[in-house]
DNA sequence: AGCACGCCGACT
DNA sequence: GTCGGCGTGCTC
């Protein structure tokens, strides 16, 4: 009886393919195993998602599959099924989305079992030589001195930093040998919790959210709202006793920025266990380590970014997802998935409590905690250092900039850094797409068929609506009172930082941005060098703000308040407001107030008086009512199809067919297709077309059905096209 | 996404 | 005469 299996492999093709199973395989095949097969010219390596006896193919047409790589199943059922909820609700291939999940060594076909340890030990030869002989090897001489005492382990060998020659030299003479050990799991932790360092006393606040967050059992979700410094972090550790008490594991989820060994020693302190950290810099094979324990159950926490999402646990606790509204837990390439919301749904597949901490909650967050979806638990609203801080706006209109700071300004900083102090000044990050707006009067240009504003596309000379794709020449005048001071670019921060070297000559400028810090460890260096006051003036994007603190900065200035709040972007409101509230949170000290200074053409912008008049949960909560009259999200779900051709024409053309087949009518909406914010890059030309819809349920039963016929356009040929589900930037 | 096949330009 | 550019087409 012949025996096929449906693979998913890891290709963009949106299915699985089957094989045949060779006879002597058949009793090893199993739903959820790694199986290596035939695939064109190449051999690649995918997971068993289905077994049956009979295939729709024509015999000739199937291959046999080459080998089956595993005897249990590599995932979790819990983590499996989220999978491949993932894929489904991504509209990616279950096999893009599985290999997503597997750390990428198990991907390219590594063991899963526990690798054996290579442990260095005396011979009995060794117990007996005489240490004087090693008197003029000194390298030999301390590694046989840590021998004698202890068979170490290659792992140990590796960090105290003995000499490889040396430990050849001892095997050499026969008075090292080498065995290798497979390690027993150590699920000791379970019995016995074994707590490190006295937990803080809890403030009222936090004991209430603590007494909550203990009681909570199977699935449910929780968002702690605390601003800076408010003890999150205690609540938390707190929450992970209970948990860890009971022998569950617990995993937390940082943002990319937020992994230090500071945040990870918090947890290594209280708690005497095991903890597997999976960030970028491990190597595949320490990753896969980190991941074995994690499955295993020795790890009792395990804390990293984004893709530890999908790391397997034994014992699952708890999950808590931190600075929660962080952009980068949404995955920007490939499979566009974003940690939160999946984290969420792994709560749901383990039926466990999942707690999002934030001082900002994300809309999407906050709309579910005020419908009552999620728990709302909140940390010292009022306290803190937020209230202590001086805010205040600079109108610009008609002022005259230098590089965009304005005499005030300049005026400002002088001041503050001839008091021996350091002055943080923000720009938006690069390729935001502004408004045209006039400097002399502060007119905001608006297309004459909607009510959103033009955005500027500054390598096309045109303005651009995003909302019906209205293009015109960029004008040269104002349509209000007829100047011809127009701004329609953010400034770059090299640009700033150049003028600032100009300005004030005596005092150091650090730049920090993306370019910057692209080399590893240089972002370190910078921040340690403004610690140490060897750089005056600070100059960066969104990233300074996030989780560093400067306790000698005490004027921030923002610079280019108007391109974040009218950009065409929808969520750049929602993310000045988190910046605005960061900032002023961590501007100046108990001892050195901070002042938190905004440049803008609209001062007496409702939204920008609410941000500073009422903070930013009734900035949040007005937004949202905004989203909804818009039908954006999280009112609204969204979807974004962005296409890029050679020729522009090539990538509309494709957009707009596929934009007939997307249904019309008052549940749905179609914007574009339009030019992409970064129109041009790298020669080829950008466009998207966003797609709303009023429920999930009608935006995945549509995609589903057209996605078929949007793969077979002949217009798809001509471009690269992709789908990017509840987009985090419109870029 | 890979990878091979295939058809046109600057080199020994 | 060949090496190699990347357009197009296929993968159970």
């Amino acid at each position: 009886m012949p025996l096929f299996v449906e693979v998913a492999l890891p290709v963009p093709l949106r299915r699985n393919f089957s094989y045949r199973v060779p006879e002597k395989s058949i009793s090893a095949v199993k739903i959820g195993l790694r199986v290596k097969v035939p695939f064109g010219h190449q051999q690649l390596i995918g997971l068993i998602t289905a077994i049956s006896q009979t295939c729709d193919l024509a015999e000739h047409q199937v291959k046999p599959l080459t080998q089956v790589l595993d005897a249990q199943e590599i995932l979790p059922k819990s983590l499996y099924n989220l999978t491949l909820w993932a894929a489904r609700y991504y509209f990616t291939s279950q096999g893009q989305m599985l290999s997503q999940a597997l750390p990428v060594a198990l991907r390219k076909g590594a063991d899963t079992a526990p690798q054996a340890i290579t442990l260095y030990k005396l011979t009995n030869q060794g117990k007996q030589a005489q240490i004087s002989l090693l008197n003029r090897a000194p390298a030999q001489k301390r590694l046989y001195l840590a021998i004698s005492e202890n068979p170490i382990s290659h792992e140990e060998f590796i960090t105290l930093e003995f000499s490889k020659a040396a430990l050849k030299a001892l095997e050499d003479k026969g008075w090292v040998e080498r065995s290798s050990q497979v390690i027993n799991i150590d699920l000791s932790w379970r019995q016995q919790l074994d707590i490190t360092e006295k937990p803080h006393k809890l403030n009222k606040q936090q004991a209430v959210a603590v007494s909550i967050l203990n009681q909570q059992q199977g699935f449910n979700c929780s968002l702690l709202e605390g601003i800076t410094g408010s003890g999150k972090t205690e609540v938390y550790l707190s929450v992970l006793e209970t948990v860890l008490k009971q022998g569950k594991q617990a995993l937390i989820l940082v943002p990319e920025i937020g992994l230090t060994p500071q945040t990870i020693n918090r947890f290594k302190r209280r708690f005497a266990v095991n903890i597997a950290v999976m960030h970028s810099a491990l190597t595949d094979n320490q990753r896969l380590e980190a991941w074995r324990q994690a499955r295993s159950g020795e790890a009792a926490i395990i804390i990293g970014t984004r893709s530890a999402l999908f790391t397997p646990m034994k014992f699952p606790g708890v999950i808590i997802l931190d600075e929660e509204h962080d952009a980068s837990f949404k995955q920007q390439e490939g499979v566009r998935y974003h940690a939160r919301d999946l984290a969420v749904m792994r709560g749901h597949y383990e039926d466990i409590p999942v707690i999002l901490g934030t001082a900002t909650p994300s809309l999407e967050t906050l709309q579910n905690a005020l419908s009552g979806r999620y728990h709302h638990l909140s940390l010292g609203e009022r306290a803190g250092a937020a209230q202590k801080v001086k805010q205040g706006i600079i109108d610009i209109t008609n002022q005259p900039l230098k590089n965009g700071m304005s005499q005030s300004l300049i005026n400002e900083m002088r001041m503050h850094l001839d008091a021996g102090n350091q002055v943080l000044l923000f720009i938006n990050r690069r390729g935001f797409a502004p408004a045209l707006l006039c400097h002399e009067c502060g007119h905001l240009h608006e297309c004459d068929r909607c009510d959103a504003f033009f955005t500027v596309h500054q390598g096309l000379n045109e303005i651009c609506c995003h909302h019906c794709g209205n293009q015109y020449a960029i004008p040269k005048q104002c349509h209000q009172c007829g100047s011809t001071m127009l701004m329609g670019h953010g400034l770059g921060t090299e640009q700033l930082e150049q003028a600032l070297t100009g300005i004030f000559p005596q005092y150091p400028v650090v730049r920090i941005d993306r370019d910057t810090t692209r080399r590893k460890g240089s972002l370190e260096q910078q921040l340690h060098g403004i610690h140490k006051g060897e750089y005056k003036i600070l100059v960066g994007t969104q990233m300074l703000a996030k989780g560093h603190h400067f306790p000698d900065v005490t004027l921030v200035g923002l610079l280019d308040v108007d391109g974040a709040l009218f950009s065409a972007d929808f969520r750049a409101p929602e993310r000045f407001g988190q910046l605005y509230t960061q900032v002023s949170g961590r501007a100046g000290r108990a001892d050195k107030p901070g002042k938190v200074l905004l440049q803008t053409h609209q001062s007496d912008n409702i939204l920008l008086r609410s941000l500073l008049r009422q903070g930013y949960g009734e900035f949040a909560r007005e937004q949202l009512k905004e989203r909804q009259l818009a039908q954006l999200p999280p009112a609204w779900h969204m979807v974004i199809i962005r296409a890029e051709a050679h020729l522009a024409l090539d990538a509309d053309d494709f957009l707009h067919h596929v934009s007939q087949l997307l249904p019309q009518d008052k549940d749905f909406e179609i914007i574009g297709p339009i030019p992409a914010p970064l129109d041009r890059k790298a020669g080829k030309y950008r466009r998207q077309l966003l797609f709303q819809a009023r429920t999930r349920q009608r935006l995945q039963l549509e995609f589903e059905k057209i996605l078929p016929q949007i793969e077979q356009l002949p217009q798809a040929k001509k471009c690269r096209w992709s789908l990017d589900r509840d987009p985090q930037d419109l870029m």
